[in-house]
DNA sequence: TTTGTCTTACATCTTTAGATTGATAAAAAC
DNA sequence: GTTTTTATCAATCTAAAGATGTAAGACAAA
C-alpha cells in the first residue's frame, strides 16, 4: 500500500546538533522518508512545522532551553495532522506517560537501534500509535498505578450506592452547577420536591451542603463530563 | 533465570467449556506452566483464586453471567499478587482500556496464535505488563482521545490565572467543602473578608455560586487529590 | 392485604450564601 | 511620590439553601 503513496516528509527537532546530523543521515540513507527540515530549536521547529506541514516530526524532548513536551503540545494544538514521535534519552515512566497523554504518536529511546526508529516511523506514518514493547510495559506500570488509589477508594463502602435513581438524577444535576430552580425545571417537578431529594442525598452521603455532595460524587465514581470517557 | 524458579501456576476462567479445554491443553503441552484449576464460572473462579493463589489467571471477559471485568476488579482488590491476563474475543478499544485500567497485566485476543498467548504469559510472569502491538495501538487511540477535550479546554483562556494568591487559597478551601465560617477560621480572617474574596472569585471565574466555582476549578487545573497524579 | 420504599409535594423556619457599597492600610507598580 | 492592586473589615439586604415535619399516590414485595 505504502509504495503507492508519496514519500512521507519528516521534520527533525533536536538540540544536539551531532545527534541531529546522525538521525538525518540515517533516515536519508536507510528509509523512504524525506527530511524536509532540521533544527536545534524547539521554537523554530514549531514555525517550520507550520510552514512545511511535515507528516511526521521527530522531537527530542530532553532539550534544556524549551521543554519538548510543551513543544509537542503546541504542535498538537495547531490541529495540522502532524504526527509527532518523541525522542528521549530516558525510559522514565512519567515522561512516557506525559508524552503519550499530550498526543505523541510514538516514543523512541535514542539508545535504541536505528531499525527501531524506522519501524516506529513506518507504524506512525500508517496511522498507528507506536511504543516499543519495553516502554509499553513501563507505561502501563505508571498508568495502573495512577488508578490504584481510585480502585482502593471504590473498594470502600460507596455511599452513592444508597441513592435512588431519582436522587442520582438530582445529584447529577447538582454536579453540573444547577440550583434548585434549575433542577426543578429540568426534571419537571416542583422546587420543594427537589429540596426533599437534595436533603435525602445529604443524609445518605453524610454531608452538610451541596458543595460537599458534589465533591463526594466526583471523588467516588460520579463522573463529570470530562472524565466520563475514562471511567470504568 | 526462569528455569531456576518453580513453574508458574495458572488458573483458567472461561465460560466456554470447549475453549477452556483447548487452552488448558495448549498450556499443558506447549508451555512450562501448571494449570492448577479451570472453571466456567467467574464466581467460582474468584474462590479458586483465593484457595490456590495462582501466579496467573487467564480470564475470559466476555462472559454472559458475570462481567469478567468486574471479576478482575474483585481479584485485584484481594491484593494477592495474582496477575490477571484478560482473554477477549473483541479488540474493542474501550474494553482494552477498561481492562488495563482496573489492573489486568495483559489482554490477548482469543483469535491470536497460541504462541502469542504463551509469550504474553511469559512476559506477565516476569513481572511485565504485556499488550500485543496491535492492541497497544488501539489502546492509545482511546487513551489520547480521552485527553483531547482536556487539552482543548486548557488551550482556552484559563480564568484561574486572574486570581490573586489569597483568592487561590480561598478557592482551594472552597474545593474542600468549607463554608464561610470554616474558611475564616483557617485563614485567621473575618467571615466578611472571606465573602469579599469569594465574591471576587465569582466575578473572575464568571460563575454564580460556589458549586460552579468549585467545578470550574476542578475542571481547569485546580487538582484535587485524586487526579493530581495524572496531570501533565 | 399489608408493609415498605419511592416519588411527589407543601409549609415553615433558620441558616447560609451572595450582592452591594463603602472604607482603611499596606504593598506593589508606575 | 502618586496610583493601582491587594487584603482586610463592616453593614445591609435579598435570595438561596438547608432542616424538619407531614402526607398522598404508585408500586413492588412480603
Amino acid at each position: 500500500m505504502r509504495e503507492f503513496k508519496r514519500r512521507s516528509r519528516v521534520l527533525l527537532i533536536d538540540d544536539n546538533a551531532d545527534h541531529l546530523r546522525g538521525v538525518k543521515e540515517l533516515i536519508t540513507l536507510e528509509s523512504c522518508y524525506d527530511v524536509v527540515g532540521t533544527t536545534t530549536s524547539a521554537n523554530i521547529g514549531i514555525n517550520l512545522a507550520k510552514k512545511y506541514r511535515p507528516d511526521i516530526i521527530l522531537m527530542d524532548i530532553n532539550m534544556p532551553e524549551k521543554d519538548g513536551l510543551q513543544a509537542i503540545q503546541e504542535i498538537e494544538k495547531l490541529g495540522l495532522d502532524i504526527r509527532v514521535i518523541a525522542l528521549s534519552g530516558y525510559d522514565d515512566a512519567d515522561l512516557i506517560f506525559r508524552a503519550m497523554k499530550i498526543g505523541a504518536k510514538g516514543y523512541v529511546l535514542k539508545t535504541m537501534a536505528s531499525a527501531q526508529l524506522i519501524y516506529a516511523m513506518d507504524e506512525v506514518a500508517a496511522g498507528k500509535v507506536y511504543l516499543p514493547t519495553a516502554l509499553t510495559s513501563r507505561f502501563f506500570e505508571y498508568f495502573q498505578n495512577s488508578f490504584k488509589e481510585e480502585a482502593q477508594a471504590s473498594a470502600e463502602e460507596n455511599l452513592l450506592t444508597y441513592l435512588t435513581a431519582r436522587e442520582e438524577e438530582v445529584l447529577d444535576l447538582l454536579t453540573q452547577g444547577n440550583n434548585y430552580k434549575s433542577i426543578a425545571g429540568k426534571l419537571f417537578i416542583s422546587e420543594t420536591t427537589v429540596k426533599t431529594h437534595v436533603n435525602n442525598i445529604f443524609q445518605k452521603l453524610q454531608v452538610n451542603d451541596r458543595t460537599q455532595a458534589v465533591l463526594y460524587a466526583l471523588n467516588n465514581g460520579f463522573a463529570n463530563r470530562r472524565l466520563s470517557k475514562i471511567a470504568v
